[in-house]
DNA sequence: CTGTTAGCGCTTTCAG
DNA sequence: CTGAAAGCGCTAACAG
C-alpha cells in the first residue's frame, strides 16, 4: 500500500506538505506542489479514506436510503440524487431499506460506522424515528425524503400528497364516478395517511359518500394483494366501485392484473389511477392514469439541502420543500 | 462519539477485552462479557469501521459496480448481491458507472479509498482493463459480472450470449424470417461482440445471407437511436429487414417506439426480439419476446463467488460461472 | 511556505 | 483469560 509517507520520501519533502497538496490546502509553493504531484502520479497513490476520517472526521460520503430499489420512482430519485453528489465533490452510497425497519437500522448502523457525512433517506415508517434518533445521536445530518416521521423535526423534500390526490380523484370524479375505492399504503407511513385523509375529505367536498367498505389497507410493495383482493370481490354488486385509486404505481399494478385475472376490464368496467408513474423508458404502451412526482429532483434537490446542511450553509431551522406532482391521463381511466 | 475506551471504563476491563468481545476473538470470561455487552448496550456503541480498518484491513465492505442503474435488468442484480452479502454478514457499496469509464474510475478509486474488501464488477468496456489492474494493484479481489474484459483473468459471472443469441434467431427463422437486423451494442464490450458474431454464425448455418447493411452499431442505453434509425430507413424496400434483434432490452424498447412513431407495425410489419427481459412486476402487458437472463442470480451468486475469495475459500485457479438463459415467446414476433 | 508533534479509535503482538 | 504497548495513515495545531 502507498502511503503518505512514499510520497514525501520520493518528493523529498515532509508528510503534511503532501497532505497540503492533495487537500490543496494551506499555501504550498509550485515547486513543491509538482514534485509532491509527480510522485504521486508516479506511485500511484491514492489516499486511505479511513486514516482520513479518523483525524477529520469528514468523509465526504453521503448515503441514500430508499424503500424499494426496485420501484422506477426510486431508482430516479437514486439518478438524481447521484448527479449531485457527484457534481459537488461527494460520494453516494446507495441503500435499499426494502420498507424494512430492521434492515434500515443495520444499514444506519454501518453508516455511522462508516462515518458518512450525511444522510438522505426515505424512512420506512414511522417507528424510523429511533433510527433517526441514533443518527442524531452521532451527529449525522438527515434529509426526510418523500416521508415524514412522526416526531421528528427536520430537513423535508417530499411531493404534495394532498393536491396530488385532489388531482386525480377530481379527475375521477370529473369523469363521473362516485363509487371511489382507495386501495392504499400502511397507515404507519405518512403518505398513505396523507393520501388517506385527502382522499376523505376530496370525497365530503364533492358531497360523495365515504365508505369504510371501499377503503382498503395494503403496502407499498402490495405485499398482501389476495386479502385486499378477497375483500373488494366479497362486495355487493350495488357497492361495488367504478373507480380505484391506488396509493402508488406498484398497488396499480398489481390491481389490474389482478383484474385482468378476473375478466374485469379496465377502463371499461373500472377505472384504476395512481400516484408515481412507471418508467415511461420500459413501458411500450403508457396505460396507467397517474400522479406523476418529479423522482429526478427528489434526489437532485434533496441532496443539495443535505450538503447545504453538512456544509453549515443551511439556515439553523429545518426546511421543507414541496414539489409539485402533476396529473397524466392516461386510458386506465375512462368516464362512467 | 463512544469509544471502546468508554465501554472499557464503564465495564471496568480493558479496551482490549471490548474489543475481544465486538469481535468474539480470543477468550472471554462469560462474566466480564456480560458486564461489557451491559455497557456496549448502555452506551449504544457502535464501532468506528475507520479505525477498525486502519489496523485490521478487512472492512466487511464489498461493491457492486453497474452501468445503468435504470435497466430493471441490473436493478435484479442488485437485489440478488445485496441479499447475498446481507446473508453472509456483508455489506454493499452499490455504485451505478453509467456506462462511462471515467464515473468508473472515481468510483473505483473511491472503493480503494474505502476500502472495501472485494468488487463485483460489469465493466463498462474493454478499456476497463486500466481501473481492474488499479483494483489488482490493491490486492482487492474482484469478479467480472456479465461481460469479460480483454486481457483481464479474473473469476467471471455470466450469460450465455451465444447460446442466447441462437436460440431467439432460431425462433426468428422457425417463424420463416430471412432478413434479420442486427442493432447492437457497442463493441468494445464482450457481450456485443459475442451477440455478433453469433449472429453472423447463426444465419450463416443457416444458410442465410449476412448483410454489413443490416448490422448496426448502436450503445446499450441506446443513445444514438437517430442515427440508427436514419440508416434503418435508408434501407431500399427489398432490403428491409423483416424481423429485428436487438442486443438488449432498451435497444429493443426504444426501436419498437422509434418504429410505431412511423407507422411501422410490431409485429406485424417487423418482428422485434432482444437479450434480457423487463421486469415483469411493471409491465401490464408484456409484448417483448426476449432471452431472458437470471440476474437475480447473477447477483446473488456473484457475491457469493467473491466472499469466496476475499476470505480465500475459492480455489487459485479463475472460476467461470455461465448461467443459462431462457426464451420467452410473445407478441412482438410473428411468423413472416 | 514548510516541518514537528501528537493523537484519532482500534487491533496486533506480546506479556502476564 | 486479561492487559500494556505500539502503530495503522493521516491531519490539526502549532512552530519555525
Amino acid at each position: 500500500m502507498v502511503t503518505i509517507y512514499d510520497i514525501s520520501k520520493l518528493a523529498e519533502v515532509s508528510p503534511m506538505t503532501v497532505s497540503r497538496v492533495i487537500n490543496q490546502s494551506g499555501k504550498v509553493s509550485e515547486a513543491t506542489r509538482a514534485k509532491v504531484e509527480k510522485a504521486i502520479e508516479e506511485l500511484n497513490y491514492i489516499p486511505n479514506a479511513s486514516a482520513r476520517y479518523l483525524t477529520a472526521k469528514k468523509s465526504k460520503i453521503l448515503s441514500l436510503i430508499i424503500t424499494d430499489i426496485n420501484n422506477p420512482f426510486f431508482t430516479k430519485v437514486a439518478r438524481g440524487a447521484e448527479d449531485k453528489a457527484k457534481q459537488l465533490g461527494y460520494r453516494l452510497m446507495l441503500c435499499n431499506s426494502d420498507e424494512d425497519i430492521h434492515k434500515e437500522s443495520d444499514y444506519i448502523n454501518m453508516l455511522i460506522s462508516t462515518g458518512v457525512d450525511g444522510v438522505l433517506i426515505t424512512p420506512s415508517e414511522d417507528k424510523s424515528k429511533k433510527n433517526l434518533r441514533t443518527l442524531t445521536k452521532y451527529k449525522i445530518p438527515f434529509i426526510l425524503l418523500d416521508r415524514k416521521v412522526e416526531g421528528i423535526a427536520s430537513d423535508e423534500i417530499h411531493g404534495d400528497s394532498q393536491e396530488g390526490t385532489r388531482k386525480v380523484l377530481q379527475h375521477l370524479i370529473e369523469l363521473g364516478h362516485e363509487k371511489i375505492a382507495i386501495i392504499n399504503g400502511p397507515l404507519d407511513v405518512s403518505t398513505a395517511r396523507e393520501r388517506q385523509d385527502t382522499y376523505i375529505e376530496t370525497l365530503q367536498t364533492h358531497g360523495l359518500p365515504v365508505k369504510d367498505d371501499l377503503i382498503f389497507q395494503s403496502h407499498y410493495k402490495n405485499k398482501n394483494k389476495d386479502e385486499v383482493f378477497s375483500k373488494l370481490l366479497s362486495l355487493d354488486k350495488d357497492e361495488w366501485p367504478t373507480a380505484i385509486f391506488a396509493a402508488n404505481n406498484i398497488i396499480a399494478i398489481n390491481t389490474i392484473k389482478e383484474l385482468r385475472k378476473r375478466s374485469i376490464r379496465v377502463p371499461e368496467d373500472i377505472s384504476v389511477v395512481c400516484f408515481d408513474d412507471l418508467d415511461p423508458a420500459y413501458d411500450l404502451d403508457p396505460f396507467l392514469t397517474v400522479v406523476s412526482q418529479p423522482a429526478y429532483q427528489f434526489g437532485y434537490t434533496g441532496i443539495q439541502m443535505l450538503i447545504d446542511r453538512v456544509e453549515k450553509n443551511a439556515p439553523s431551522e429545518f426546511r421543507k420543500i414541496v414539489l409539485p406532482s402533476e396529473l397524466i391521463v392516461r386510458r386506465s381511466s375512462a368516464s362512467i
